[in-house]
DNA sequence: AGATGTCTTAGGGATATCCGATGTAAAAAT
DNA sequence: ATTTTTACATCGGATATCCCTAAGACATCT
């Protein structure tokens, strides 16, 4: 029976006539004739069920019930404004949130000192990494839950867009205290003899690994000795330090164990493994203008690196 | 530049599309065809300035513009419904508040027990009583600062309207160890002699007693030796009961010290002073529905107490 | 009483909304 | 791989709304 109903823009009139208390002076406040003020009052008095102004000749004044509306109305109009505001400063690329993936590598070793940068340049922006294998990203980037991913290997996908960002190594790391720590270069036969550490299944490193390894028709990864599976780089880091064994990884996460000698990086002869990472985006939805600027700003960084390099 | 707008309609489509994560869904849900809907979020799209749907086929998910949009829409639609809610209620007379005027003796003496009455009737609302003299409450109804007024003595005014509630005797009141307490009645002439206790300017009270007064032509208030004016007819009663004069009052306001005997009503010879209480309203303004609630029971009420007499 | 200022009403043109029908593209079924 | 199905987009037209100008109504001020 009692429907009461209303719009933004009728309430924004009507405000207007409440606080200049004049149907004339509010249209022209809002850019539109007095009649058409007068007919949209009229309008919403006929949708709320109830005059809402009292003319009294010279002035105009709330009603109650104007009064209960008026009210409620400030309180709209002023979360819509809010609204609009975040909007804008989303659009604008000012202000806002993004879903960023990074596989274990870029995740941990890259990523940070780049959002670093990043947050300068945008303060207010606030990224959001998670740090997963390569699959798991990319999964996660197809269901929309992150809305880019860098990833260390590229497997293609007709809804994933990829882009290559960096360009990495892998290198055989062996504690320092190995018999072949002084040693440059170890041939493929050699490597079967030692205990091998091997990431995850999942993992961008072990993909790149196995493919290049399959290319060299020498040996498989389950041909190796392995003796432990680990689901982070870190993890293997240190199982090499307690000669657990050793293992191939990206020479980016050996930085500070290189410089400091705890660890050693030795090629595999006949085998440079070089590998890329690849920034992912799921090509089906549109991209927010925060992921997009996160794309630009990851893009140029990896070009100005290549200048530098 | 960048100026986002929308609009409650729009919102409540896009919120049951974002909800049932299809178009034609929403369309039924919001009883329109899937075209239109289809057309308002594209026009919503437009007046945002962004995608907010990414359409991946038989999925429906809203982009991060589109997330941000849908969670300030959801507290938008919240507040709207909220006061549609409340003015329902206030339309339907069941919540709300009312500003009543009243003047000393029904103020203080008749409207505290009658209200309680019809908050017993609604409970929602609240009846907020101001109480002052008669001529203030007048004005204020006037400024439309108190929807109704109760006033103890009938101006004419072009804006108010006018309706009798109670009528009231005023007597002569004296201490219960006067010399006339014994007696009935006084005549004007004898009341000369003795100090008398007026009540403020703008009393109801006083301009009824003026009133009398002139149209006997005995004698005029300024005749009377007048010891006190004070501003409530509690204060008078006290000052009666501490002996420093009599006065004429409500004998609605003596029935506790009448009962009790602590003061003695006289009638005045030849002149019966009686008056009423009128229920006031400024006719310009369009009444409330509480207002129409509240002053069609005072008026029913005054109608039983009438047959019950 | 007349002049003035202010809201209401009337009429008409531009725009938006809505619908049914049709187009199109992706998923599901064959 | 092709067809069928499902679901959103687009089209064209009927309707309603919005907004304007102009004229009417009403109260105030002179």
């Amino acid at each position: 029976m009692s429907s009461v109903d209303f719009d933004l823009r009728q309430l924004e009139i009507f405000c207007k006539v409440v606080e200049l208390e004049s149907f004339s002076k509010a249209a022209h406040a809002v850019f539109l004739s007095q009649a058409s003020v007068s007919e949209r009052i009229a309008n919403l008095e006929g949708s709320v069920g109830t005059k809402l102004l009292d003319r009294l000749g010279r002035n105009i004044v709330p009603t109650r019930a104007g009064e209960v509306l008026y009210k409620n109305a400030v309180l709209l109009l002023e979360m819509k404004r809010t609204a609009c505001l975040e909007m804008e400063a989303f659009l604008g690329l000012k202000q806002g949130e993004i879903q960023l993936g990074g596989s274990t590598i870029p995740g941990e070793y890259i990523l940070p000192k780049i959002i670093g940068r990043f947050h300068q340049k945008y303060p207010l922006i606030s990224v959001i990494l998670s740090v997963s294998d390569t699959t798991e990203i990319r999964s996660r980037v197809l269901e929309g839950a992150l809305e880019l991913g860098v990833v260390g290997s590229k497997v293609p996908h007709k809804a994933l867009i990829h882009h290559e960002l960096w360009k990495d190594e892998l290198v055989l790391a062996v504690p320092a205290r190995h018999r072949w720590a002084k040693r440059r270069e170890i041939s493929l036969e050699e490597l079967m003899e030692e205990s091998f550490i091997m990431r995850e299944t999942g993992s961008g490193t072990l993909n790149i690994m196995e493919e290049h390894l399959r290319a060299s028709r020498a040996i498989r990864t389950d041909a190796l000795t392995v003796v432990a599976r680990f689901g982070s780089s870190t993890a293997v880091k240190e199982g090499i330090k307690a000669g657990l064994g050793i293992s191939i990884l990206s020479s980016r996460a050996l930085d500070t164990e290189l410089k400091t000698g705890i660890l050693k990086a030795l090629k595999i002869k006949g085998l440079p493994i070089y590998r890329s990472f690849y920034l992912i985006r799921d090509k089906r939805r549109i991209a927010s203008p925060i992921c997009q600027g996160l794309r630009d700003f990851l893009l140029t960084t990896s070009k100005e690196e290549d200048k530098t390099k």
